[in-house]
RNA sequence: GGACGAUUAGCUCAGUUGGUUAGAGCGUUCGAUUCACAUUCGAAAGGUCCUCGGUUCGAAUCCGAGAUCGUCCACCA
């Protein structure tokens, strides 16, 4: 017999490691079914698992979940990635810590210092393996990847050659937002903005004045940039040249009109440093400018800053000031300006834009071809195209659906603003730009040309590069991508998990990193392999505090750890508890109020079972001896039938619902079934005289459609009531909607239900004690044989001791006035569900049934309606004037019979 | 500066294409409890659906304007 509750430490880890080892996860490359494909976001190989993993891998589970049961070839690879900067700078500080060693880099030299990042990254991968598992996540081990597998470096490699001979991947001198702290560039997508308050200067520059926030940067400072426009600046032509004091003496300078400058900010002027800013580099490309480094890649000034050379920017601003005014340049000090400073989201350390030797994927150049999806791919066959077209038309034609429709906008908007993609980073930790040099020779390949001289590249690649790969680069068989004489297209074609499992079918993640991931992904993929990645793009909302806040290790009492609910409430419980109530795209709130509450709903259907297995019991009935699906259908009482109807139309909803992505209102469903309906009033209907095929029947319904939810608690109580030739309820197969629905039962259900209701609500209301057994009159006409028939139910439900129904409302009012004494109730049942209730409702409804007839009768009559607006809004509405007509006919003849 | 989203009970949120008396969970109040479950059961209180205007027979829902909050993008020398 069950335990009085559920206790998920008992259940949880035994029941992972049966499903494991019956390989219910492992899919089957050879199988004809249909696949179904779900690529894991890999988590950061040196995490600990949290709340915003905990989400996706509870979303993934319940689309892997479903589609298994469905009987879809269901795989859902799992994996880790290398996090190339986050993991190089965790290990580097960790030997600074424990080792006093302040740089590692330079002592330990690159072999030793990557061999011990890897080392580092086994060990947290195993914990991540683990915790992967408490949430009960049903993904193929056997597949596991890491993104810095060598079957993946070949896939890297592979497509950087492929980009490189198509053009695609150059090199070049380029502003990069550069990090002096980590000594890396970082993409454009990992700066933030930070308002910051600093004063804000304007000096004399010649006949001009010009404002900046950073003086430090303005020694080499020779043009000035004005609106051609601005009539302020008419007298001065575009090349005129004139002579300036300056921070260091006197300096030649140049006039120059542009169209960017916003004469409306500060005087109108601005002096430019091409070197350190991104929109002064523009303009000095634009205009074939000089440009001259000021800042070292060490974060000091460099010797054209003259005796500030050597000097950190702190340092030098202070001094530059004053070395100004005290020449009588300085004009104007704004000491409240707030200007945004962009720090690196990875370090935090502020970023000073640097022009740099980089390797770039042109985003631009039209030289791929159309993607031979389908959609896409309609008249244009053949046709050449940039990667921003191709991330645009796989969206805009409908070959990838996101969820939320909404975020298309966002995604199309970034991809407007996109520009060439910064691949190369100065980090040792990751995957090695695939490039040999000789003198000016240059070489692209995984492996170094034949002869001696040959020396690689030393930057890696930008984490998101390999991981754009991922949803095919984990698919392709590592045997074939250790024979180099293999083509990466042969590789895919004789790669049998990728002609099986790709495209993937959804992907799932959140919302914030749909920049850096899923439209790299998107492009990446489609230009590498054909396909598009994913049909369907899945994007979850951020998990917040009770105050909606961020959850951040500095303010631990609102952090919400899942290691430690798992063990507290189940793994169930913190499933529902960040998936009901959470909409795609949406942000939502979790703390422990909520969890608690779905470890109280986990335990009711615990105990649900526990009352059913009892039953089972003490009828003497093995429910493993009770076949699925074969309700008896003799002696079936009104509620055994309404139970059975409304299963059907609880599977039917379940099963669009989860076809369509609506996790929460399915699983609000589901809950809302087995709580409100099974247990609170087919149980409790079922005592005394319960008809046991039934229970179990629908229990293990229930059961069925509850486990891509919470697949814990449900396989462990289906190992209780199972029939005797099933397996375990992983594989089970999901049920099908036999479309007989029985509405006379539903509708008298309803009825006792009502009948229920109020008796208890009269007994409150008359203050009597809910322990004393009362005598009762209900009057009504229109029910007394159904009344009558369930006149035990209610006594039982309604503590009533004698129970006379009549339909004749004299004796109601005679018993009424003259206060019988054996008699404590009366209850009336015409104005709570007898004939003139439902009377009173139809008539209601037909008055506004008629005035809606007669509103979309005068829409169809208004002529320039029908001939101007769209022909299917015409048809949508005469269709809905003709159901309406058909439904008010409905209502009159019902209406007729009432009276 | 541009875009997107949100605003419904004390709190957290649902509310399908406009349609009975706007719902749930938590919390609160009152009551019950040997009979599956106190991780329970019954009942109650609690709402100007942000504001104004429009469309409609009918608006929480559609349209317009505004307010407040949030997020993303761009970025100003």
């Amino acid at each position: 017999m069950l335990e009085k509750a559920y206790d998920p430490k008992a259940v949880e880890d035994r029941i992972y490691e049966m499903w494991e080892k019956s390989g219910a996860f492992k899919a089957d490359n050879k199988s004809t079914k249909e696949p179904f494909t779900i690529s894991m976001p890999p988590p950061n190989a040196t995490g600990q698992l949290h709340l915003g993993h905990a989400v996706m891998l509870a979303l993934e589970d319940i689309f892997i979940r479903f589609a298994r049961m469905q009987g879809k070839e269901a795989l859902w690879v799992p994996g880790t990635d290398h996090a190339a900067i986050a993991t190089e700078s965790v290990v580097i500080r960790q030997i600074q810590k424990d080792e006093k060693i302040p740089d590692p880099r330079a002592k330990l030299g690159r072999e030793e210092l990557v061999r011990r990042i890897a080392e580092f990254v086994e060990k947290s991968r195993g914990v991540i393996r683990s915790q992967v598992r408490k949430m009960g996540s049903s993904c193929d081990w056997s597949r596991e990847r890491y993104t810095m597998d060598n079957a993946l470096n070949r896939c890297v490699n592979e497509v950087f050659k492929k980009m490189y001979d198509d053009g695609l991947i150059y090199r070049g001198h380029r502003i990069v937002n550069w990090d002096p702290k980590l000594q890396t560039t970082v993409s454009d997508d990992e700066v933030e903005y930070k308002e910051e308050i600093s004063p804000f200067y304007t000096f004399k520059y010649g006949p001009f004045e010009i404002a900046t926030a950073r003086p430090e940067t303005k020694f080499g400072d020779k043009y000035v940039v004005m609106h051609p426009d601005d009539e302020r600046y008419m007298k001065y032509k575009h090349g005129d040249t004139f002579e300036a004091e300056w921070i260091n003496g006197p300096v030649r300078a140049t006039v120059i009109k542009d169209d960017s400058i916003d004469m409306a900010f500060g005087t109108g002027v601005m002096t430019i440093t091409p070197w350190h800013d991104h929109t002064d580099f523009e303009i000095a490309e634009r205009h074939g400018l000089e440009k001259e480094q000021i800042i070292g890649f060490d974060g000091k000034l460099l010797e054209v800053a003259g005796e500030f050379a050597g000097m950190s920017i702190e340092e030098a601003r202070p001094l530059i000031v004053e070395k100004l005014k005290s020449k009588g340049l300085l004009t104007k000090v704004d000491e409240n300006y707030v200007h945004n400073k962009a720090v690196s989201q990875r370090g935090g350390g502020s970023i000073e834009p640097q022009i740099r030797l980089q390797w770039f994927i042109d985003v631009n150049k039209e030289v791929v071809k159309w993607p031979a999806s389908a959609k896409a791919t309609a008249g244009k066959k053949g046709q050449l195209m940039s990667l921003k077209q191709i991330m645009h038309a796989v969206v805009h034609h409908g070959d990838i659906a996101i969820i939320p429709e909404r975020f298309d906008k966002t995604y199309f908007h970034w991809i407007d603003n996109l520009r060439d993609w910064c691949i190369s980073r100065q980090i040792w930790w990751g995957h090695r730009v695939p490039v040999w040099y000789k003198g000016d020779d240059i070489h692209v390949g995984a492996q170094a040309p034949e002869g001696k001289g040959w020396e690689q590249d030393p930057d890696t690649l930008d984490t998101w590069f390999s991981s754009a790969l991922w949803t095919w680069s984990t698919l392709v068989d590592p045997k074939l991508t250790e024979d180099m004489s293999l083509s990466l297209e042969d590789i895919l074609k004789q790669s049998p998990d990728f002609q099986k499992f790709h495209p993937t079918s959804v992907m799932e993640t959140g919302y914030d990193i749909l920049f850096f991931w899923v439209a790299r992904m998107i492009l990446m993929t489609t230009y590498a392999t054909g396909q598009i990645p994913f049909k369907t793009v899945y994007l979850h909302g951020l998990i917040r505090d009770r105050n909606g806040q961020k959850m951040s290790k500095s303010k631990p009492e609102t952090m919400i750890d899942p290691l430690d609910i798992i063990p507290k409430y189940g793994a169930d419980a913190l499933r529902l508890s960040m998936i009901v109530g959470q909409s795609p795209g949406a942000d939502s709130r979790l703390y422990e109020e909520k969890i608690a509450g779905y470890r109280n709903f986990i335990n009711k259907l615990w105990n649900a079972s526990r009352f059913v297995l009892m039953q089972c019991e003490s009828a003497g009935i093995d429910p493993a001896e009770i076949e699925n699906g074969k309700w008896k259908m003799e002696n079936l009482s009104i509620a055994d039938r309404a139970l059975q109807s409304k299963m059907q139309t609880l599977v039917a909803e379940v099963s669009d619902g989860l076809t369509n992505y609506r996790l929460s209102e399915t699983g609000e469903k589901l809950y809302s079934f087995v709580w409100d309906f099974y247990c609170d009033w087919y149980l409790e209907l079922s005592k005394g005289n319960a008809n046991i095929a039934v229970l179990v029947d629908a229990l293990r319904t229930i059961l069925v459609l509850l486990h891509p939810y919470c697949p814990f608690v449900t396989e462990e109580l289906w190992s209780q009531m199972k029939p005797k030739n099933a397996g375990m309820l992983i594989t089970h197969p999901w049920p099908t909607f036999n479309a007989s629905r029985d509405e006379e039962a539903e509708a008298q259900m309803q009825i006792l239900i009502d009948v229920i209701t109020a008796i208890r609500k009269l007994r409150t209301d008359q203050g009597v004690e809910p322990k004393k057994d009362v005598s009762l009159i209900i009057q009504t006409s229109a029910h007394k044989d159904l009344l009558e028939s369930q006149a035990e139910h209610i006594k039982r439900l309604g503590r009533v001791e004698d129970l006379t129904i009549t339909s004749d409302k004299k004796t109601i009012d005679d018993a009424a006035s003259a206060f019988l004494p054996d008699i404590d109730l009366y209850l009336p049942l015409a104005g709570l569900i007898d004939t003139e209730k439902e009377k009173a409702s139809l008539t209601k409804e037909k008055a506004q049934l008629e005035s809606y007839v007669k509103g979309i009768e005068a829409k169809l009559g208004n002529k320039q309606f029908v001939d101007k607006a769209p022909p299917a809004l015409v048809e949508e509405q005469k269709a809905r004037l003709s159901e309406a007509k058909e439904k008010l006919e409905k209502i009159g003849k019902r209406l007729a019979s009432l009276s």
